[in-house]
DNA sequence: GAGTGGTCTAGACCACAAG
DNA sequence: TTGTGGTCTAGACCACTCA
């Protein structure tokens, strides 16, 4: 059922975890993994390249692999839910489920999360906001294989007044694709910022800068 | 020199520029791109590879891979430099830049930036801000095969008072890796926001969420 | 110079999509 | 049913690292 390349990528992260191979160490060659776990080289790095996707490992063409960090060391850098960054920004958190259905999964739905043509997905529009301020008008569409445990969680607040800005203020649009460690496509969110109220930034493994431009979507 | 499969990623983004694949299309099955190229199918798979890694072309077994976008509509969602930033959130932005200096690549350097041990890199020191305020200290280690480029550009304002904050204020930390298109790292950076000015993160291909944590860095 | 990762090939089988 | 992408194998050669 699961590929092996990722229950080998799991086997590693696991090995980083409990320290067998510590931050800074080298990881086995890629042949000598190959004989451990009894597959080809190709299948070994499927799964490394996963991992260092991650950043957990680097690896440079003639040296070994190097673990560069662990997932036990993450309190900072970690990418936070937008309760979890207010919070840590000493910022009140707020959020109303403005509604939530589920629909057929669209082409773009399918692709996007990788399922099959009308799977039914779970659309949900939010409004969040900072100590009472709206700030955040979030559609975002969860997989179906997902949506159980989002519907379990989410508290449901009848409406809210959206954004209570002008429908022509101008907002900055982002467009993001969640993924599982394993890169299983979880949510596709197309989300609104307050252009005056709210900012961010870069962090990515796969990011740009001003002198090689990337296309994010 | 280059490698097969950056060139065929390359004239695949370029094919999807000019609208010879346009978005919602259905790109070639990966046996007929191994024949145009004259390439094996392992190749062609590295090659679009990237292009699903940039979120252009989005997969499904089973079915063609689709064009998601172009790199033409890149007009939102873009990764924008700090003062890119800055100029759409209708703000001002400051920058000084400290110190810049080369130093002999470290281990982590050469890790990070794939780069030979020793070679030169250039270290820059940054004090940014909004509007006067200074909001961010940056550091980041630029590649020496791209450091032209930035000293070009730099402004050099000799000092600027750090923050402006005591040394035991928390600070959110960032680690960041940018790199071009071809995963190519152009540079690493360890960032330190006043965690009471602004800052976060979100936007990522290979992201995480509440319910599959990941480890950034 | 031996070891290692990066690249590439030419096959193979499977699960899933779509007509 | 046919085509397609996802996975995996078993080789090969090269560029690079490092002792």
């Amino acid at each position: 059922m699961t590929a092996r390349h990722e229950e080998i990528a799991d086997e590693l992260r696991r090995a980083i975890d409990r320290e067998e191979y510590t931050v800074g160490s080298r990881l086995p060659s890629e042949t000598d993994l190959a004989a451990e776990y009894g597959v080809s080289r190709g299948t070994v790095r499927q799964a490394v390249a996963a991992l260092t996707a991650e950043g957990l490992i680097g690896s440079r063409q003639g040296a070994r692999r190097v673990v560069l960090a662990s997932r036990r060391s993450q309190s900072f850098a970690e990418l936070r839910s937008f309760a979890q960054w207010a919070k840590a920004m000493g910022r009140e958190a707020t959020g109303h489920v403005v509604s939530q259905e589920y629909r057929p999964a669209t082409q773009e739905d399918a692709v996007r999360l990788q399922l099959p043509l009308g799977t039914p997905v779970l659309h949900v529009l939010r409004v969040r906001g900072l100590d009472g301020e709206p700030v955040l008008l979030e559609r975002t569409v969860y997989a179906d294989w997902i949506s159980p445990a989002v519907e379990a969680i989410e508290p449901d607040c009848p409406s809210a007044e959206l954004l209570g800005i002008r429908r022509t203020s101008p907002l900055l649009r982002v467009r993001r694709v969640t993924t599982t460690r394993e890169g299983r496509p979880v949510e596709w969110s197309d989300d609104r910022y307050r252009s005056d109220a709210v900012s961010f930034s870069v962090h990515n493994s796969i990011g740009n800068n001003a002198l090689a431009r990337k296309t994010a979507d």
